[in-house]
DNA sequence: CGGTTTTGGTCATCCAGCCGACATTTATTT
DNA sequence: AAATAAATGTCGGCTGGATGACCAAAACCG
């Protein structure tokens, strides 16, 4: 890939935007690019220096593995999210990153070297900082849910996020591309597929929503409130 | 306090520790002062526009509240920590300190202006990003734990870690001086008092550790090992 | 000191939702 | 188009641990 295309990718992503073009060539240059079709691993904590990775195409899946080999699927991933480590600190979780659809593109560079332009360009440092706590918030967010709510409610919040993501609006209905099992969406919300299939039958019988494998239609809206 | 004493109290905390002599300074006029006793409470989410606190003295409970009224105790902070609102983001969940001890110190300092001097000084901004991404991992933790682990795993989990950070090695024993009910282990670790109660009584027995409301001594160490 | 509050101890009850098992439907491969 | 694999449906049994209730022991306080 030449250097003029790998500089379109990064200055379209959000968190670059501040970068002025010098900067942004100083890292085109450490930047590394990958591209997976479905299935295939993209990265794996455990066999490789920090790096961090965009997204660029494609839809990919974060799982965590612990020290039993039990998996959480910690995010579903678009274009334009980043991923990978960012932190310095021992990891104690070990994490993969899989395709989810054919053609994803992915480009990496080292910790390190984001370290330097951070430390060069305070403009965004205070991004990163702001993207950083928008996480840690996130992750709050979803430990009080698990604490607090059941499956149920858990399942309905998760709905109305991913509606307000990437619902398309159709008449009274939002229309959701589905491009995950119930066996994702349970390891989401820390449940399992049988509780969440049981679930979008009941929802369905009372009218909340359809579904087939391919889309979602939520069909009252007001349901998914807490 | 006299801009003296300010002084020390900042350039002691970890976090300020590269910031020159005069952005100290410049902290340090904003900066603010207050102190409680026992079950009082030092700030509330709520309340006030975005504050970053540092501990001085004491110890203290973030207690975080969800919209139904529903409480966790989301971390027990002892001198150097930090609190309050550190994220811009909108909160969604309220949350409040409260006083474990008498003699609570901390210091306050608002959050626009801790911006404008990691702006100018991208090595604190660095800095900061670290101690953040530490606090994303302590919680991805947390999570995995409550995913994973029985309640007696988590709070063996939970002396071990305890015990490493705050416990007196004696002879072949751990002693930790206990400023912490089984109601306030018990919501660490989502669970209830009487559970709590139960395993430690279960684990008296087995010889692991030996308690009162004063101190745990912990007899097995190895037992605690996950 | 006696009364009140806070913390710890114990038990019986109950249920959300996990787990295993198996059937059915849809998608993919050969 | 058959064979294979992956995703969904359904059910009953089982259990970790929450909940509530009540009592005993410490700690606190006027």
């Amino acid at each position: 890939m030449n250097l003029e295309t790998k500089y379109w990718h990064l200055h379209n992503h959000k968190l670059m935007s501040v970068l002025s073009s010098s900067e942004l060539k100083e890292i085109c240059v450490i930047t590394n690019f990958k591209t997976a079709k479905k299935g295939e691993i993209i990265y794996f904590s455990h066999d490789e220096s920090s790096r961090v990775y965009t997204l660029k195409r494609g839809t990919i899946k974060i799982v965590e593995i612990d020290a039993k080999g039990n998996e959480i699927v910690k995010d579903i991933l678009q274009e334009g999210d980043l991923f990978g480590q960012f932190t310095l600190t021992n990891e104690t979780l070990d994490e993969y990153a899989v395709a989810m659809s054919d053609y994803v593109t992915c480009c990496s560079f080292r910790m390190d070297d984001f370290e330097n332009i951070i430390e060069r360009n305070p403009a965004l440092a205070l991004r990163y900082t702001k993207w950083m706590g928008f996480r840690l918030k996130r992750m709050e967010n979803r430990y009080a849910n698990l604490v607090f709510k059941d499956v149920r409610s858990r399942l309905l919040g998760f709905l109305k996020d991913w509606a307000s993501k990437e619902g398309m609006n159709d008449k009274n209905e939002i229309i959701l591309k589905n491009y995950l099992t119930h066996q994702d969406i349970a390891s989401l919300i820390c449940s399992t597929r049988q509780t969440v299939t049981g679930l979008f039958n009941d929802l369905k019988e009372h009218g909340v929503l359809d579904y087939s494998r391919n889309e979602i239609i939520i069909k009252n809206m007001a349901a998914l409130a807490q």
